[in-house]
Order: structure tokens, then sequence, then C-alpha cells
DNA sequence: CCGATTTTGACATTACACTTGTCAAAATGA
DNA sequence: TCATTTTGACAAGTGTAATGTCAAAATCGG
């Protein structure tokens, strides 16, 4: 009975970490990206174009999880800024593919590369379970909740 | 070599969670909150002068780490709905002391019960060590986030 | 092939959660 | 006592989106 409060009360304080994780991730992103022409929103398409490679508005817009007009916007950006170019889409005239241009690329290899030194640095104090376990536990987590959202009366 | 990789790819992917965490926590209490006259902004004051009791906007500004202008609105839009009132201020005539009425006080009970009712449920497959380390990760991750940001060339 | 529906980029409007700035009254500190 | 700080109230601005609409183009069902 204790027990089962203290996994909730624990569960709880760690859900509500999660706004002060995302603030101080996206404050540590700009941070990185201060030099560059690049805003963190910019640096998210060029993220998901460099992992999951060239793609269209629509495309991007569905993995972000966020609304294509809004994505669209973001991926003008980085036309602009020179980040990415468009490729006449074979499948679909008025969509074209979204590819990152040397520039691009060079760009966000390095700034990932040097975000992922941080990672390293922080990984050193904890050990590969304690790592797993907790992102095990999140995604348990966000799961958990999303399922019990719209369904209870 | 490798390990020092992996540890840090979870931990990217841990942080970057943090978003649809927080997403779908705010969804799941905005969910809980269907049918009482609060907003989950105004949540967030009730459940701060729960947990620590009756005290000043300026106060409940610094707990939240938000604008106290912000969190001015926040409370009147709580006194105005009756959740809280005022008490007179022995330390400072401008500054009353906002505390829960029975009605607020009854409801935000009645939610966090509610909550932590949700939180038990998810905990049930979850052990004590996992939540544990999960929170432990995160407070940590945190921690190192903000001590690297603003610091680094 | 054709007409109906859907997708897409472009543009406009709106919503929301804050921040920032300012003011005057009041409080506090030297 | 006088300068500084705190506070509530109010105004304006900002960033990140959602939402609505349009026309061109693509796709789909027959």
């Amino acid at each position: 009975m204790h027990n089962v409060n203290m996994k909730a009360e624990q569960l709880h304080q760690l859900i509500w970490m999660s706004r002060p994780l995302m603030q101080a991730a996206e404050g540590c992103v700009e941070n990185g990206l201060t030099g560059t022409n690049l805003t963190v929103r910019m640096r998210a398409v060029l993220e998901i174009l460099h992992k999951y490679g060239e793609q269209t508005v629509p495309e991007l817009a569905a993995r972000l999880e966020i609304q294509r007009q809004y994505v669209q916007i973001m991926c003008n950006e980085t036309l602009a800024s020179g980040f990415t170019e468009q490729r006449p889409n074979p499948r679909h005239k008025r969509s074209p593919i979204l590819t990152l241009t040397n520039q691009g690329s060079a760009l966000i290899e390095d700034i990932l590369s040097k975000e992922m030194q941080i990672m390293q640095e922080m990984s050193e104090d904890l050990s590969t379970e304690e790592i797993a376990t907790a992102l095990k536990v999140i995604l348990f987590v966000v799961d958990g909740l999303k399922k019990r959202t719209g369904e209870r009366k």
C-alpha cells in the first residue's frame, strides 16, 4: 500500500519533470545553434531529413506530428537559407522532394555531433542499464497516458 | 566505444521524448478537468496551494518559474471562479495571501486523487527500482543540460 | 476517360501561453 | 527620510502552433 503510493508519487514527479526537461533540452540546443543561421525549428527539419532522408513536406509533418501548414513554413525557411533544396517529385508534380544541400548536410552533422558529445559526457555518469530503464519507463508512460486520454468518463 | 555511443543515443532519444511526454501528460490532465470549471493553468495554481499552502502571487510565480504577471492572471481566474480567496497579508498590505476555499480545496483533492489513480494503474507494470531509476536519470539530465547551457564556446 | 474526392502549397486568421514593459501605490531598507 | 524594491494592474508583443480557405494538381472509382 505504502509502496504503491510511493511508486505513484514518483511517477507523478517524473511526469511533471517533462516540462523542465523539454525546456532544458531546447535551451541547450538553441545554445548550440548560436553562430549558425539556424533556428530550433529549422534544425528539426534538417534533423529529420538527415535521419530519414529526403522527403516531402507532408511526410515531414507526419513525422513531426505537427500541422503541415506550419511545417511548410519551417521548410521554406530552410530553403531560403540554402540548407535544403527542392527536387522534382516523380510521384507528385506539386509536391517537390526536400533534400539537404551539402551546406545543410554538413551543418546538421556538425550540430548533431556536438549534441552527441554532450550526451556522451552526461552518460558517463550513468550506467547502460539506468539509461535503458529510464527510456523504457518514459516510453511506457507516454503510451499509458495517451491511452488514458479521451476514454475516461 | 560502441557502448558509449549507444548510451548517448538512448539518452538523446530519452530527452526528445520530453515533448511527447509533456503533451501526453497535459492532455491527460485536461481530460480529467472536463466537467469542472478549471483550466490546466488554474489547476496548477490550486495544486501549488494544496501542496505548499497559502501564499502570495509572487511566491507562486517563483515556484512555477514563470513571470509573476502571468501568474497573477492565473490566480485572478481562480479567484473569480471561487476556488481561491484572498486573506490580508500581515507582512505586506498590497500583496494578499491566496488561500484555497473549501470548494477549491475539495476540487483539487478530487482531481489529484483521480490523477494519482492513473499513476497507480501505470505503476503496476513497473517496479519500484525502475521508477526510481527513471526519475533519477531525468533529474540528472535536466541538471546536466541546464549546466551545459550558456557556458559553451 | 471522366467526374468526384483528396492532396498540396500558399496565404490568412486565430489561439494560446507566455514575456516584456510600464505605472502608481505601497513597502522596505539605508 | 529618502531612495529602492515589491506588487497588482494593465498594455503590448512574441513564438509556436492550430484552423480555415483557395486553387492547382493528383488520385480514385466507375
